[in-house]
DNA sequence: GCCCATATAGTCAGTTTGACTGTAAGATTT
DNA sequence: AAATCTTACAGTCAAACTGACTATATGGGC
């Protein structure tokens, strides 16, 4: 029996795994960044933990697979789905020479607060903080890197934050977001400002009651603007809610 | 025969595609930005031009795939090659239902600007400007316009621009990269600023000669400073690097 | 009422950015 | 050889931005 590499017109197969984000509160109360992983089953790396993922099937978009991946495993609907990589190396599998070769696209998505706390209840999934991370299967632990590399660098200059929060907000909320996301206190006044510059987030009118405090305005994000930076690629999930027959690119 | 959709057990096949990027003087002898594109020989689509590239093999990385792929068509070697995106809609490829479902992993490169001036010569390849562009075949607009999109963000914060360029260089040069993939002019003081507070160009000493106005200074890249701006996916192939520069004067 | 905690507003200096002006030096023209 | 042309290179200025900081506002708890 030809192995994989003896056996070079065979394409190697496909998978797609997702990074799950949320933010979750530490024993001290803070918020932290936390990820889902699952406890692997069988070999290769048996009992360690990885990233949830699966097969590529033939009718599902690679977006569709990561996000129906995420329901599977942690029962959540993500609040943001972005593409993260696809990670083909030769030796992503210990003894490679013998298996089939597996080329992972990777998404990356968040999900709100809330619904994370109540999610997951499985022996083997659940949710580790991204800043202490142990040993993961296969190059998880790269593509983790990558990926929180990436939540990061796109905090700033985009609506990424909403995909923690609820509908309506305090600025010290959103604040705790970016604080939790970047790993490091932001000055509240300076915050404000940034955020009121941008313009992307509105007054919703309301205030927050009940705080031992000055009440704090409520806002919300202004939907027009979407500036989540992905370029062009946005053109393709917005042209594909066209009607079906001969419709041009 | 079961289609492609009643068999969903199947794996959709791989993929590689290249955005083939240089810069070209065009009849008023300004450099612009063009790509390369080769005519499909039959169908879907043929006739139509589309990006070179050609399915995965077994024993082959993604990047070395997109490599080899570069040098079939164009007889080059890429002087930056990077991961665009994978893209794997269900309708990439019109009567997908009967016929097999690809998922194309695509990169773009740069390659330089003397070398592409010899490279092609094939009725089936050739350069097209990156700014007028024809419809091309499957959904290979958006992917350009995506490898367009992500060309411009990266060049001002990395040094992208080296990959059309020589060893050494003048500001003039380098400035007339940045005006051709940004289409838009430059001053020519702020740019010499911005170049000699990032650092990462340096003198040589020497002078270009035989221009028919004062000699400008030659200058080259720095090594030590490689700031491609991947974030960790660099540490993959090779394991350095760990500050950044930062502080200006 | 007073105090406390946080919301919200404003200040200030250092840095960055875009537009612009001035000077240097080799080649070409007269 | 002097005038002139063209680009290299240097410097100025104001507006915008940033990080650190101070001051005031306003509810709840006492």
């Amino acid at each position: 029996m030809p192995t994989a590499l003896t056996n070079p017109s065979k394409s190697p197969s496909l998978a797609v795994s997702t990074v799950i984000f949320t933010l979750r509160p530490n024993l001290a109360g803070e918020m932290k960044l936390a990820l889902a992983l699952v406890k692997r089953i069988r070999a290769p790396f048996k009992e360690m933990w990885a990233l949830p993922g699966g097969p590529l099937l033939m009718n599902e978009d690679l977006a569709a697979t990561a996000s129906n991946n995420l329901l599977a495993t942690t029962g959540l609907h993500p609040r943001y789905l972005e593409q993260l990589y696809a990670f083909g190396g030769l030796d992503r599998s210990p003894g490679s020479q013998t298996q089939e070769r597996v080329v992972s696209v990777v998404y990356w998505a968040l999900v709100g607060s809330e619904e994370a706390a109540k999610a997951i209840d499985s022996q083997n999934v659940d949710w580790f903080w991204a800043d202490d991370l142990q040993k993961l299967a296969f190059d998880h632990n790269l593509v983790v890197e990558y990926a929180l590399w990436r939540l990061r660098n796109k905090l700033e200059y985009s609506r990424l934050a909403h995909g923690f929060l609820g509908e309506r907000f305090t600025l010290a909320q959103l604040r705790e977001v970016y604080e939790a996301v970047l790993a490091r206190e932001l000055d509240p006044g300076n915050f404000r400002r940034m955020v009121e510059a941008n313009g992307a987030v509105v007054e919703t009118g309301e205030r927050l009651e009940g705080t031992r405090h000055r009440p704090p305005k409520l806002y919300r994000y202004e939907a027009s603007i979407d500036q989540t930076d992905q370029g062009p690629l946005l053109k393709q999930l917005k042209i594909t809610r066209k009607k079906k027959p001969g419709a041009t690119k």
